[in-house]
DNA sequence: AGCATTTATAGTCAAGGTGACTCTTAAGGA
DNA sequence: TCCTTAAGAGTCACCTTGACTATAAATGCT
């Protein structure tokens, strides 16, 4: 329970008190990869090195409040667009040497963004950007255990969910969302059959009205959709074998 | 990113310590309903009423370790159950007036056990006893919403993953398994079509060899079967509608 | 003892979802 | 113009699933 009394023999201030912070996985689809949003450490320890974008939460914020904040403040992210992003909670990390210095406890959380707003660093980030999934050497802290776990778990929700959506812009063709589940989960999708699970499971997307026609790329012009009031998917849709990459 | 820097304008060491606790969802089936593990609190605020069980972090210990620590602290249980507990993380409560008293970021954890160990009060607990799941006036803190992100959590990990038999004992009869099921979830399984579903899936169940039988309840004798080795359920065993309770 | 009840277990059958394919249409590029 | 690329329509067989029937083996009642 949350009673905060202190262990026979201890008087409660005489503990190390816990620093609590919050570590975002930032995801997005870019050039068919899956893309990290990362920020260059301004301090030691890892000074130089790539880290997840995060911070303390503050005395009166809960930590969903502080992701945003954080977010905001180290990549630059236009308010509007840090309001309205799908933020979910990961998992708490709480070895007590997962920071050198401190005892530190963080709340990591995974968010998905489409298209690619450029991020600028700031705050405490001397640097942000994306950068491919996997692309850089290791990160500072268990950042990189933070990033493998958030992959899979949205990987996983990417079956019996309609979060798909959530990494495509306000209006996209079924090849895009297509594509974000081929670069997610490394596969490549038989295009009729994802078209077919897509348009048959009720509420996942809305075709947009007036049929307009996505330009640009080379082949047949696509219809455009939104997404749907649907969240869930049932049945789920499974990818193909054991997991890849 | 977990960089133990101050924001603008404060010492770090100015600031209120936050404290971090464990809270333990602990959910068994028992005479055909969900119960739940359930503590009366020693102390105020709250003093009385009953809580999750759970408690401080040390120092040097994890989340996960002092969850496992909480638990045979307050509810007895034998120390070789604790261990071998299915205990995973929930997600972390963190709304800055969680607690009256002070800031209380807490880590909650699902533990799903079988049978009835029967606990007995310690450490903080002033009695530790099993409920029926809502057979209860509110508990303290948050811990109604933590129940019930755990409730739900289980409910849906059922589908996708071969947890079930962790409410079960060793060894056990599909009927029992088919139980676990139609508690948490709140339906009736037709009972033909779980077993084909049960036994089709590769590792979710072993059976005993030297047909042994189960006798006790009424109705013709059942086969015994041990979990498999298989932690995935594919493809998923889906609830039958919108979910119920 | 005999019968109803309860539960386990073995099947059957049809509907629906999925994977593997084929074919046509409509764009851009060489 | 022809080739390439991708969208979109449609087919077919297989597998899973839900609904249901039937039989076996125990208990409890009368």
């Amino acid at each position: 329970m949350s009673t905060p009394k202190a262990p026979e023999g201890y008087d409660r201030h005489a503990f190390e008190p816990f620093a609590v912070t919050v570590d975002l996985a930032v995801l997005t689809v870019r050039e068919e990869r899956l893309h990290v949003l990362l920020v260059q450490r301004g301090q030691e320890p890892y000074a130089g090195e790539w880290a997840l974008p995060g911070g303390f939460v503050l005395p009166r914020e809960s930590a969903e409040t502080a992701a945003r904040r954080e977010l905001a403040e180290e990549t630059g992210l236009a308010g509007a667009i840090v309001e309205g992003l799908h933020l979910e909670q990961l998992r708490t990390y709480s070895d007590p040497d997962r920071d050198p210095r401190m005892r530190v406890v963080s709340v990591a959380f995974t968010a998905l963004v489409p298209g690619l707003p450029e991020p600028r660093g700031g705050g405490d980030a001397a640097e942000a950007r994306w950068l491919p999934y996997g692309s850089y050497g290791p990160l500072a802290f268990d950042h990189d255990r933070i990033l493998a776990d958030a992959r899979e778990r949205v990987g996983a929700k990417l079956e019996y969910s309609c979060l798909a959506t959530a990494f495509c812009p306000p209006e996209f063709t079924l090849g895009e969302l297509r594509q974000v589940y081929e670069t997610v989960w490394g596969v490549e999708l038989d295009r009729p059959n994802f078209r077919r699970k897509v348009l048959t499971t009720p509420g996942f997307v809305r075709a947009v009205e007036g049929p307009p026609r996505r330009t640009g790329g080379r082949g047949k012009p696509a219809a455009l959709y939104r997404a749907g009031e649907a969240t869930a998917l049932h049945p789920p849709l499974l990818r193909p074998e054991g997991r890849s990459t």
